[in-house]
RNA sequence: GCCGUGUUAGCUCAGUUGGUAGAGCAGCCGCCUUGUAAGCGGCAGGUCGUCAGUUCAAGUCUGACACACGGCUCCA
């Protein structure tokens, strides 16, 4: 397997010196950047000059490629110094591998990688480059050029915009198509798609791009997800609190994140003259409420809850769908507690995080984010040890296998984030459990302890879902629109088949309007439609199932005969006897 | 923000070399009373993203803007 992934790896490299070849003799003014190869295929970054390049010369490029790769030509390594790596690049005009060649120490052995033709040694292509390759061109699976993009040279925004050509490469055509399928497959559960397919959320230019808005369907699935995660916390002693979205910028420049929050969106009052910004948090506020009173060791721990919008003004290239937006709803709590309460709080938001992913059939793994070097951070740095180390002793206590990821830390201290992992295999980011010494510090926040001295209360914050647009977008794509009964916007609809057993179907509506889900959110009312229109059965049938309606009942003449309904779900079709709807409903929740 | 692509009816999409727009579905109106993924017929529906420009003439060509989509170090 090992020796299989690396020659993957240096067919794939080697592609990427085929497309530079290609590229060349195509156009022959262009200044090389890195091609390597990745997860999927290669790239290589170029820049193009003059002449502009667009999707439609991918065809064209590929075209030159497979002519190169018909001849049989060899890669062939070759060593040079370090002035003679720089002269090639000076000569030839290649700005960037000047600055790579440079900046290696000096003294070192540099390697080249020549593409020839054998039959004839012409060398197509010479490039600075470590390898590996393949020896020759006929080693190299199925591939083909995928899309052209924008890329800054070395990822840098201040720096030059080169274009990068990428292409998909595998062992076997088997696996290319593989890949293209799964690809497809990722459409089709699109949440944009399915969001609009499905009537859940929706957009408006006049609203602005980034802000989404919720359907009533939409609006079902949002409270139902949100009083799945707030009801782990309200058995936990949660109690719910209210705060307003805006705040004068003190509340910010107190909390740092005027200072650091590049995000935040400010306004002026035309009234008074206030500099006001959009709350970006909510912890801010709900540490005004800790402070609203004189707090007692006795009652400790305090614990917020609220499912509120926050704003961040993201750079408008990174939006997207539901996954990246400007008004973000979290399932937020706040809680303030003393030094050895700590483990017990998070004890519970371990155990709640656990459980309602396994509920909606994700798995989860634990990344410890921790601070880099940045200057992004408040707080000394003798706090920031005392946290990380607290919150690698709980995730050790806890028994979760986790991982370290440095530099991702939040402003104000290191966070517990769990990953899920959805049908797709993909992995996300969403429920985050965080430890903080530095809010309540900096808010002057303080409880009197047993011995009648001031302390500062320890702030843990979390969110389960995390955003809940973000947690939509997975979730859709994640169940590919088909919702598990509990949370589904209409979870059952009835067909009827014309309109001569209407008494009857008056007496299924009122079993169904009876029934009450307990599972896995307390006194959830039976959410359904009766579609009486004259639309043919077949129709109708279609209707519901592009809807993803988890459960449809069809009730006709013969069904009321026999007092029963004929159910259609995923699984197939099924007889229900009236008595025993009730039952068979609450069994599949 | 930057690079590339795109924007035609509520939705999905056609629209050849410039000659003032088409289909299917959805909607509405009839007929059909329908048994497991589209019954039949008719009607209505569009400043072709916005604003300029070129032209006798622009959905089609040019420019700006808006919005959407893909990408923006898996470090020779």
């Amino acid at each position: 397997m090992e020796a299989e992934n690396l020659q993957v790896e240096k067919m794939r490299h080697s592609l990427s010196h085929v497309m530079a070849a290609a590229v060349r003799e195509l156009y022959p003014t262009t200044t090389f950047g890195i091609g390597p190869a990745i997860e999927n295929g290669f790239y290589y970054d170029i820049d193009f000059g003059e002449s502009k390049v667009s999707d439609a010369d991918l065809p064209k490029i590929e075209k030159k490629m497979r002519g190169i790769i018909a001849r049989g030509c060899e890669m062939r390594a070759r060593e040079v110094s370090r002035d003679e790596a720089l002269a090639w690049a000076k000569e030839n005009k290649q700005v960037y591998k000047e600055e790579l060649i440079s900046e290696l120490p000096e003294g070192e052995t540099i390697t080249f990688y020549d593409l020839v033709d054998p039959k004839n040694g012409e060398v197509l292509f010479a490039d600075l480059c470590k390898g590996s390759h393949v020896e020759n061109l006929k080693e190299i699976g199925a591939w083909k050029l995928d899309r052209i993009a924008g890329a800054y040279w070395r990822g840098d925004e201040k720096r030059e915009m080169l274009t990068r050509l990428y292409g998909l490469a595998f062992a076997t055509q088997e696996e290319l198509e593989a890949y293209l399928e799964q690809q497809e497959e990722a459409k089709k559960r699109d949440h944009r798609k399915l969001g609009k397919e499905l009537d859940l959320f929706c957009f408006s230019d006049l609203v602005g791009s980034g802000l989404p808005l919720f359907t009533p369907r939409g609006t079902i699935l949002r409270d139902m997800l949100n009083e799945l995660a707030q009801g782990y916390r309200v058995r936990c002693g949660y109690r719910k609190v209210c705060i307003p979205h805006i705040a004068t910028v003190d509340l910010y420049k107190t909390s740092g994140h005027y200072q650091k929050f590049p995000e935040l969106l400010k306004f002026i009052s035309q009234e008074s003259g206030d500099e006001l910004a959009l709350k970006p948090v909510n912890c801010p506020h709900h540490s005004q409420i800790f402070a609203s009173a004189p707090r007692s060791y006795k009652e400790l721990p305090v614990k917020y809850l609220e499912t509120t919008m926050v704003y961040r003004d993201e750079r408008k290239g990174e939006l997207g769908g539901l996954s990246r937006v400007r008004a973000i709803t979290q399932d937020d709590s706040h809680v303030f507690c003393t030094e050895d309460q700590v483990e017990g709080v998070f004890g519970e938001l371990i155990e709640s995080a656990k459980d309602l992913y396994a509920k909606v059939g994700m798995k989860l793994t634990l990344r410890l984010s921790f601070r880099d070097d940045g200057d992004g951070y408040i707080g000394d740095a003798e706090m920031w040890e005392k946290a990380q180390t607290a919150i690698e002793r709980m995730a050790k206590k806890f028994e979760m296998e986790y991982f370290v990821g440095v530099g991702e830390a939040a402003m104000y201290g290191p966070k517990m984030d769990f990953m899920a992992v959805d049908a797709l295999g993909r992995e996300w980011q969403l429920a985050t459990v965080q430890l903080d010494y530095a809010m309540p510090t900096r808010f002057g926040l303080e409880y009197t302890d047993a011995d009648g001295g001031k302390k500062t209360p320890i702030m843990i914050h979390c969110a389960l879902l995390g955003a809940i647009e973000r947690f939509m977008s997975i979730f859709i794509e994640h169940t590919a629109g088909w919702f598990p009964l509990w949370c589904a916007p209409e979870q059952v609809r009835v067909l009827t088949v014309n309109d001569k057993a209407e008494a009857y179907v008056k007496e299924v509506e009122k079993a169904l309007r009876g029934v009450v889900l307990d599972e896995p959110i307390k006194n959830n009312q039976l959410r359904f439609e009766i579609d009486r229109t004259d639309d043919s059965l077949g129709k109708k049938i279609k209707r519901a199932t592009a809807m993803k309606i988890p459960v449809v009942l069809i009730v006709g003449e013969k069904d009321a005969e026999a007092r029963e309904v004929s159910v259609r779900t995923r699984d197939g079709e099924e007889k229900v006897g009236l008595d025993e709807l009730v039952g068979w409903l609450v069994a599949r929740s």
